[in-house]
DNA sequence: AGCACGCCGACT
DNA sequence: GTCGGCGTGCTC
């Protein structure tokens, strides 16, 4: 027998099937999708089994080394989705498979020299290693670099020889149970009643007092006051038998889920759920969009429609953006399906995330909830994916392999022959044009539960507010509503898509603005240590004291982030209790969550922070929503700036009067007469889609093209100008006449990591070669070796330009 | 990606 | 004469 693998070689030279034999002791267990480890060339290397076969036409074919896996962790359906998803997103087979899996199943490779010939080792060597003869290639490298070169002429030699492992980061955690063996020994150990081995007689005593069973081995010595050495000593004289069970980690242990049961639908959520539950009924694959205002209950429409689905004895997945960021959500789900649901999202631990996963393959659950690459999820009877939240721009992975979680869905949705719902109060223009189409079976949720009105939004306009002498970052009306909001006990959101302190310095004598000296950006000021910092880099330094370009001192900080924002809260509304949500506040493990929960037992007044807060948030109490710069992100050079902003805007107003009480909304901006900001105060998603399907058709941006982007990056400039005019005019000869060529032009960051960046863009409709002639261009830059500095990304169907 | 093999310049 | 620089091409 033989078997086809993709080895973990992310190259484009190994980016095709080796075949190995397999050895006639594994014929029968053998599967495509399993892992495996093979020789390769000198090396060991990890690969997946995508096909057996009887014929090769390679001689002299190596045997597979051993097999990782029980069962297969690739199934049929995703080794199949993988090679479509490779060439869809121009990526090589192995990241795509390694993509589809927890981290935790990616092999590490390690190097070590083993001794071959004690005797002709040199005692100053031999020293190095360890009793067991096999020391580190790295440790070398690291500790004694310049007595490689020893060690490899000793290689040579036949002293020492190279050997290579692969290690597999999974830890499946496994816990010790110790259960009486012997009951007769026990028996009497007991009855001798020595002041020897009293620990061990306490144990066997807890044990004996127990009825028989495995038990905890933690348990045991904890009630005992035994140490592990005193009962490995019992198991030896037989008396008593320890046991390693694998166990899962449970990131929600020891939390109170309350049981739900489905609420009666509204008319309107009926009329919603009616086309899904038909697509479910008939086994039918169909795209369907629900657009539903904020509030309206979708989630109520998924749970019961992945009801339908369990009911029939099918799967369901869940889509959400970032789901640590909906604590919320994951406990909607657990309290209606209960144990029957996993749950993969970038807050658990690379352990945990493969307990979970691994429940997904044995088929313990048969729900999951988690963000982007939860779409992968291994299910063989798959019958519903629910998108929630479907504009959002983090279903789509910006590395390899750059595949958008839409796409991934609805390729599974046509194999299961199973509904892909689509879900968003502001669809991405791309789907709700589909679905205008008829490509998409389009369901409006229109109002929201309980018929609670929309909240009524007010913009204002921070130049008259500067006009009028008010040169806070609170306009009047916002401070007034707040200080209302605060006699009632009632709590406020306040958003600004801004984190940090100051969003740039700029020295007001000769107009240096502080730039990092990496990336064409300007720094960000960050009060609490001080430092002006990169967002894109990382790159920090310290605050100057007086103007680097001309020496003056008058240094202004100009823009406000969510830092500025709470100081100036304390000043102007001491008695508020404040919670600044960022991700300088929340990056350590649960604090997430923890903010959130303290904010929703009322000991906070205000919920300050950025996008995070956005979206999910479901806060009775939550009657004010201010958004103080709605206009920031208007300026920015991305065609989806005004989507973006009215997404936002829309998101973050629906936070407010969701329950009995009802909502206001506040925007401050400058630019406000904006029709992105306009129109989503008035909650007219329709009239945006019309007005900004206008500008898109006349920019010919998407959904009217597709983007295609090359973007050449080059320590040197001019390299990375010449790279991509090269490779722009090879494009135009080819191009099809419908098709559009811009550039090449610097990128929006002309400069990131000391690299300059050039691009070429295509505008295209039909270009089924163009992936092709990407791949043809990179290949051509790969064997330049004039040019080995040189990064070359491309991508079909890219979503922002920068 | 690694690694071996192979062909040219600087030393014992 | 050999050691070692890195350019080239292969890995079932």
């Amino acid at each position: 027998m033989i078997a086809a693998i993709v080895v973990d070689v992310p190259s484009g030279s190994v980016n095709k099937t080796f075949d190995y034999k397999v050895p006639e002791q594994w014929e029968k267990w053998a599967e495509p999708g399993m892992r495996v480890i093979v020789p390769f060339g000198p090396r060991k290397l990890q690969g997946f089994i995508l096909e057996l076969k009887n014929s090769s036409d390679v001689k002299g074919l190596k045997n597979i080394i051993e097999i990782l896996d029980p069962l297969p962790v690739l199934t049929s359906e995703l080794i199949e989705l993988g090679q479509w998803l490779a060439g869809h997103t121009l990526s090589f087979y192995i990241t795509t498979y390694q993509a589809m899996l927890p981290a935790a199943m990616k092999a590490t490779y390690e190097k070590f020299f083993v001794v071959l010939k004690q005797e002709n080792l040199p005692e100053h060597l031999a020293v190095s290693f360890p009793r067991h003869g096999e020391l580190s290639f790295n440790e070398v490298m690291k500790e004694f670099p310049d007595q490689l070169n020893e060690y490899l002429s000793l290689v040579k030699s036949g002293t020492l020889d190279v050997i290579y492992k692969v290690k597999d980061k999974a830890n499946k955690k496994k816990v010790k149970f110790v259960s009486i063996l012997n009951k007769e020994l026990a028996a009497e150990l007991l009855k001798e009643n020595q002041k020897k081995a009293e620990k061990q007689r306490a144990v066997l005593s807890e044990l004996l007092y127990r009825p028989p069973g495995d038990y905890l081995m933690q348990d045991i010595l904890v009630e005992t006051g035994a140490s592990l050495p005193t009962v490995q000593a019992l198991a030896k004289k037989g008396i008593v038998q320890i046991e390693e069970k694998e166990v899962y980690r449970d990131p929600y242990k020891g939390r109170n889920i309350k049981q739900s049961e489905p609420l009666p639908l509204t008319d309107n959520q009926l009329d919603a759920i009616k086309p899904i539950l038909n697509s479910i009924e008939n086994d039918q694959h169909d795209t369907i969009l629900v657009h539903g205002v904020t509030g309206s209950g979708k989630t109520e429409v998924y749970l019961q429609s992945i009801q339908a689905v369990l009911d029939k004895g099918k799967e369901a997945i869940c889509l959400v953006p970032e789901i640590s960021l909906t604590p919320m959500m994951v406990n909607r789900f657990k309290g209606r399906f209960g144990s029957r649901v996993a749950v993969l999202h970038s807050g658990l631990s690379v352990g945990e995330k493969y307990d979970e996963w691994r429940k997904i393959l044995r088929k313990e659950v048969s729900v999951v909830v988690g963000a982007r690459s939860a779409a992968f999820a291994p299910f063989t009877n798959l019958g519903i994916v629910i998108i929630d939240e479907e504009h959002e721009s983090s279903y789509k992975q910006e590395d390899h392999p750059r595949y958008h979680a839409r796409d991934v869905s609805i390729w599974r949705g046509k194999y299961h022959s199973c509904p892909i719902v689509l879900g968003s109060a502001t669809p991405s223009l791309e789907a709700y044009a589909r679905a205008k189409k008829g490509r998409y079976i389009l369901s409006e949720l229109k109002s929201r539960v309980h018929s609670n009105p929309m909240p009524e939004v007010k913009i204002v306009d921070m130049r008259e507010e500067l006009k009028s002498g008010n040169r806070s970052m609170f306009s009047n009306d916002l401070m007034e509503m707040m200080k209302d909001g605060l006699k009632k006990r009632e709590q406020t959101v306040l958003f600004l898509n801004r984190r940090g302190y100051a969003s740039f310095i700029l020295c007001r004598d000769c107009g240096y603005v502080a730039e990092c000296p990496h990336c064409d950006i300007s720094l960000t000021y960050h009060k609490r240590n001080a430092a002006l910092k990169c967002h894109y880099c990382g790159y920090q330094e310290t605050i100057p004291s007086a103007c680097p370009s001309c020496a003056s001192e008058h240094i202004r900080f100009f823009g406000t982030g969510t830092q500025k924002v709470e100081e100036e809260l304390a000043k102007v509304l001491p008695e508020a209790r404040v919670i600044r949500m960022d991700v300088d506040t929340t990056s350590k493990k649960g604090s997430h969550e923890r903010l959130l929960t303290a904010f929703e037992k009322e000991e906070a007044d205000i919920l300050l922070g950025t996008q995070m807060i956005a979206k999910g948030l479901d806060f009775p109490k939550v009657t004010l929503v201010g958004i103080l710069a709605a206009d920031t992100m208007l300026h920015l050079p991305d065609f989806r700036a005004s989507e973006k902003t009215f997404q936002l805007l829309t998101q973050v107003s629906g936070r407010a009067g969701r329950h009995e009480l009802e909502g206001k909304v506040i925007i401050q901006g400058y630019d406000t007469e904006h029709y992105s900001i306009q129109l989503a105060s008035q909650h007219d998603y329709h009239s945006f889609y019309d007005y900004e399907m206008k500008t898109r058709k006349l920019h010919q941006y998407p959904p009217f093209f597709y983007l295609g982007l090359l973007t050449f990056s080059h320590p040197d400039l001019m390299q990375a100008v010449d790279a991509s005019e090269k490779a722009a005019s090879f494009l135009s000869s080819r191009l099809s006449e419908q098709s559009i060529m811009l550039g090449p032009v610097t990128s929006p960051i002309a400069r990131i990591k000391d690299r300059y960046r050039y691009q070429v863009m295509i505008k295209y409709k039909n270009e089924p070669e163009l992936g092709n002639w990407f791949e043809e261009i990179i290949f051509h830059f790969q064997k330049d070796k004039s040019m080995k500095d040189l990064q070359i990304t491309a991508e079909l169907n890219a979503q922002t330009l920068m």
